[in-house]
DNA sequence: CTTGAGACTTAGGACACCCATC
DNA sequence: GATGGGTGTCCTAAGTCTCAAG
């Protein structure tokens, strides 16, 4: 399944039939339900581990004791057990269990699922995340270093000094300048009225066009500047190394109950220009410097609190435990909420991971019932149930996204299902040899553009025509449809389901089908096995050969038409002119077809990486991953790097071979 | 029902780094 | 030692979804 928007390719309409389910799904949660926050993710595996990486070891954590309440003795005991036997990280081959171990490891999970049990009742029930939070706060970003004297800015052909202000804003200008996000006109319009406010009045008055504005000496200052860094000896890179570390070690983790985790961003994002993606209205605003009093800190009462930098002050210091970032400030471009929160590898990211996927399964039991309603639906006298069923169909079928409603002129047009514009699809009652064809062209999240022609449903197809009746091309496709009706019905069919679901269990549901159905038992190679899909591999080199093919022609045309130029200037008659008239277009066109031909191939390798990279992240459970790994004795480096083993790390501690998504 | 705030996941692009190759 | 392609990491934008208030 390709989840890049961008995919031509079409979806292949999925078996909608499943098998029955043994009804141990529940056995299965709570055989694996729960071990690896309690002992994968203990401090002494990972010191280990990192060690062997060369990195220095964290300083030795203390658990209080009064932190310690929900944990019962069993459980540390079993705690430390875990930590022998995580050590282990590399793969090798698999003790074989006695029959002993396997009670005593069917027993300790057992005890581990009803303490999972009482410990998320205890902290999801009421929303509470955290019992302890303490971390340092957020790394600011370095102040404004003003420009050597030498390094000079021009107006109207002119040196000007400008304020420390106006030259900071300056200097982002001129550090973008081989961008071309420069040469749009939004952009400098945005960037120019933001500079203005930053100018003395002087400068106001002096700066008015910015046409006459001369960075290059700026910019050729910085590229100077990156130019050194990277011709820096190995012992001043490592001394930068050492001291990215030493940062990364004191505010780069916070202890969250019981764990030292590692925090994603605690760097503040520095100033700069805002870059939008797509056809942003707002790119090039300034993006303002975040200070000390911009921030709220959030952790424990009971924990040391943050210091701000000398002589300033937090904007506030709360302990909200219903939530789980550790700082937020209010960012000025959108007015939204910018958090620092915890790393993927941390327990309450994996859990919330683990839960996701749990709902996607759940879904696997009613994704016939669900289908069947939609379908049924189609045919409701209520329009607009009738445009739910639809969207849902979409949703379900394509993959697309819920498509909030976004506010006009803050942010790039683009849409999702719910969001759909009568301008973004054509339809077809009959096109290249199939019925009822839907042509979707829009721009999706990031300004993606989906394209994509899909024969739909009959039912489908004359809703499509209904909802279309009378609606002019900005008029939106369901107009009684929103993302909040759709997930407060979806939400009826089946408790946490929401549209984005729907991306998750197809995702993770035909990766599961698509390894039962390509892994071949006896090509036991390893690397035969991990390659992408053969039918990628076999449909990129028919694209090569074509590719090649057209080069040849391309080639010949191109003689020929020398020929042709060679019997014209000899002859001098019309017709050998005609003839090199008619070679002269066969090479532009063998040319053109020849481009497409590379686009369409460079499409594809990326959306190979773009896609699948995306769907691994996100969408796929890792547990299906897992467990073909062990299953097939694959060594689980091969899948996943460092850091998604990190992320994973739930999911590869409690996946055994068999499991089922 | 509508709106907006808030919290959280998903996403692409820039950049650093590594290693093979010339 | 340049170069360039591939991979991993960082950064932060752009989504989703829930909830509460009007």
């Amino acid at each position: 399944i390709h989840y890049s928007h961008k995919h031509k390719d079409k979806y292949k309409d999925k078996e909608h039939k499943h098998k029955d389910h043994k009804k141990d799904k529940e056995r299965e949660k709570s055989k694996h339900g729960s071990r690896y926050w309690m002992g994968m993710k203990s401090l002494d595996g990972k010191v280990k581990k990192e060690k062997e990486n060369g990195f220095a070891s964290p300083p030795h954590m203390k658990i209080e004791p009064e932190e310690d309440f929900y944990h019962s003795p069993k459980l540390a005991k079993s705690l430390k057990r875990e930590r022998d036997d995580d050590n282990d990280l590399d793969f090798k081959p698999k003790k074989i269990k006695t029959e002993n171990d396997k009670k005593a490891k069917k027993r300790k999970q057992e005890d581990e699922f009803l303490f999972l049990f009482l410990w998320e009742e205890e902290r999801y029930t009421d929303g509470v995340k955290w019992k302890f939070l303490e971390h340092k706060g957020p790394v600011f970003a370095p102040p404004y270093e003003p420009l050597p004297s030498n390094v000079k800015f021009y107006y109207d052909g002119k040196p000007m000094k400008l304020s420390p202000e106006a030259e900071e804003v300056a200097t982002f200008f001129s550090k973008m300048l081989d961008h071309e996000y420069t040469t749009k006109d939004i952009f400098r319009k945005n960037f120019f009225k933001d500079w203005r406010k930053e100018m003395t009045s002087e400068e106001k008055a002096k700066i008015t066009d910015l046409k006459k504005c001369n960075f290059t000496e700026m910019s050729e200052y910085f590229k100077g500047l990156s130019e050194a860094r990277k011709a820096m000896t190995k012992e001043q890179k490592l001394k930068i190394k050492e001291e990215n570390e030493r940062l990364l070690q004191e505010y780069g983790f916070c202890i969250m109950d019981n764990h030292r985790e590692r925090i994603a961003n605690f760097r503040i994002e520095p100033p700069g220009l805002f870059r939008g993606r797509g056809d942003h209205p707002k790119m090039g605003m300034l993006k303002r410097r975040i200070r000390p009093q911009d921030i709220i800190i959030n952790c424990s009462k009971n924990s040391k609190h943050p210091e701000p930098p000398p002589g300033t002050k937090w904007k506030e210091v709360r302990h909200d435990n219903k939530v789980t970032w550790l700082v937020s400030w209010t960012e000025n471009i959108q007015g939204s909420i910018k958090y620092i929160m915890l790393n993927p590898s941390s327990r309450i990211k994996g859990e919330k991971d683990w839960q996701k996927y749990e709902t996607a399964r759940r879904l696997k039991k009613c994704v016939d019932r669900i289908r069947a309603q939609y379908r049924e639906d189609w045919k409701s006298k209520e329009m607009r149930v009738r445009q739910r069923a639809v969207a849902i169909y979409f949703i379900d079928k394509l993959a697309l996204r819920a498509g909030n409603e976004k506010e006009e002129g803050e942010t790039a047009d683009t849409v999702g299902c719910c969001s759909l514009r009568v301008e973004h699809i054509k339809l077809y009652p009959e096109n290249e040899g199939q019925e009822y064809v839907v042509e979707f062209d829009f721009l999706g999240k990031d300004s993606i553009r989906y394209y994509n022609k899909v024969p739909v449903e009959k039912r489908v197809f004359k809703n499509l025509q209904l909802f279309m009746e009378n609606k002019e091309p900005d008029d939106d496709l369901f107009d009684r449809l929103n993302t909040s009706v759709l997930n407060k019905h979806l939400q009826e069919l089946m408790d946490g389901l929401s549209a984005k679901v729907f991306r998750t269990y197809n995702a993770s549901i035909t990766l599961q089908q698509q390894l039962k159905e390509l892994t071949n038992e006896d090509e036991n190679i390893p690397a035969k096995i991990l390659a992408p899909p053969k039918t990628f591999e076999k449909s990129m080199q028919n694209l090569q050969a074509k590719i090649d093919a057209k080069r040849d022609q391309l080639a010949n045309a191109k003689r020929d038409l020398k020929a042709a130029k060679a019997d014209a200037k000899g002859l001098r008659d019309d017709k050998s002119k005609k003839t090199v008239e008619t070679k002269r277009k066969a090479v532009q066109r063998i040319e053109e077809q020849l481009m497409k031909l590379e686009v369409q191939a460079t499409d594809r390798e990326e959306n190979k990486q773009i896609a699948l990279g995306t769907s691994k992240l996100n969408y796929l459970d890792p547990r299906i991953s897992v467990a073909w790994c062990k299953k097939w004795g694959i060594p689980i480096e091969k899948i996943y790097n460092k850091t998604q083993r990190e992320k994973f790390a739930w999911a590869i501690d409690m996946a055994e071979k068999d499991f089922e998504f």
